[in-house]
DNA sequence: ATGTATTTGTGCAAATTTGCACTTATGCTT
DNA sequence: AAGCATAAGTGCAAATTTGCACAAATACAT
């Protein structure tokens, strides 16, 4: 045990290893072992008993892991053993794919309100949800206490978005728009932008 | 100079630097430096620097960077200086969203062809294309010579897919399936999947 | 022309991350 | 009961990644 803060790029991996947990889990599988879950995930067995080892003694020298009590025990570690209210800002294309998108639920999240700024969209439904007008979001995020966001919206409106988000106290964004935002550092971001992964790879490719 | 080759972190963030120089480009901006641009990335300076300086010396001393040439030669190195023809294989919710994005010319990529094997889909446009049967997939792409894939179907088609992929000779894979796959260590992949991203952040929220 | 303010590219050291390889523990077979 | 196979947890070394800090170069003001 020691009391320095764990390196966020072991926190980064943990999600992958509950993933990939899950999916055993609903294989019938009840035992597992760093090198099978390596295996499956491209990581070095070695790599993953020293990431779980931060958190406790999960295994069993022998044996293994057991799959679902190392499953409960991630899910506490990140604090998905409850289900986070998200709101989502953006019903385009993308956004409505996002709140159609059945696999947040069982990983611990759940949409709880659309936002757009379109008067047009405002009213409409977007999945199950009623599209709300973005104007109300800062004192309805208060209100309902949500703290985690995606963002969907076009790249030039995001980093105006952001500004309220934060202003509502949220605390966790996900933005989906192609563009670095400015939040403080209390306030957690991270970003999807498939360009970046697709140019990533061509590096590669003569 | 040396001949070894240049770590993978690095080509990561090389995407990244190409779109906020490609944004400062749409702001009228002629120059910038390394510290402008680690700023605006909360990068630090010294870092863009070096990971620039394993491909040459793209600035002046005293100056900065030509933001203009140094976009060419990001576009040049990440082989961005074309366009590549892209497969998309799912037309759900997402990959009709992926379909109708505007955003992948001006980085380098165009999708040709959408695939879904629902044959209630099959036929029927998503975005300006019209979805085509999984069922031929391989031949189509032997023969549009396609080599750059996105993954947009359901966790338990993917491997299927990406099997086929591989032997049709796709050599990048843009995964959205919440699955990691089995490919040849010679084809590229990389994932999507906004769910690592959330509980990567709640992680930190207490 | 000279001096000052910038900013790059880089050598080197610090910090971080990975992985080898060993000890310890467990279960199974004989 | 003993021996063997398996697999976790970990100390330590190797490898990788980051960043400090400085020389060299450039632009601009005086």
């Amino acid at each position: 045990m020691c009391a320095a803060a764990i390196p966020d790029i072991i926190i980064g991996r943990l999600p992958l290893y509950l993933r990939a947990l899950s999916k055993m889990a609903t294989e019938d599988k009840e035992i597992t072992s760093s090198q099978e879950l390596g295996a499956r995930l491209g990581i070095s067995s070695a790599q993953i008993r020293k990431d779980l080892s931060q958190f406790g003694e999960f295994g069993k020298q022998g044996t293994g892991y057991n799959i679902v009590f190392l499953i409960d025990q991630l899910r506490r570690i990140l604090h998905v053993n409850q289900i986070w209210d998200v709101a989502l800002i953006g019903a385009g294309d993308l956004g409505k794919a996002i709140a159609n998108y059945g696999g947040f639920l069982n990983r611990g999240f759940q949409i709880v309100a659309v936002y757009d700024n379109d008067p047009h969209k405002v009213g409409q439904p977007a999945g199950k949800y009623i599209v709300r007008a973005t104007r109300n979001i800062v004192d309805e995020i208060i209100t309902k206490k949500i703290r985690v966001a995606m963002l969907a919206v076009p790249a030039s409106e995001a980093q105006g978005i952001a500004d309220q988000l934060v202003k509502a106290g949220i605390r966790a964004i996900l933005c989906y728009a192609p563009t670095s935002l400015k939040v403080p550092e209390d306030v957690r971001i991270q970003y999807i932008d498939p360009v970046l992964h697709l140019q990533r790879m061509t590096y590669y490719m003569p």
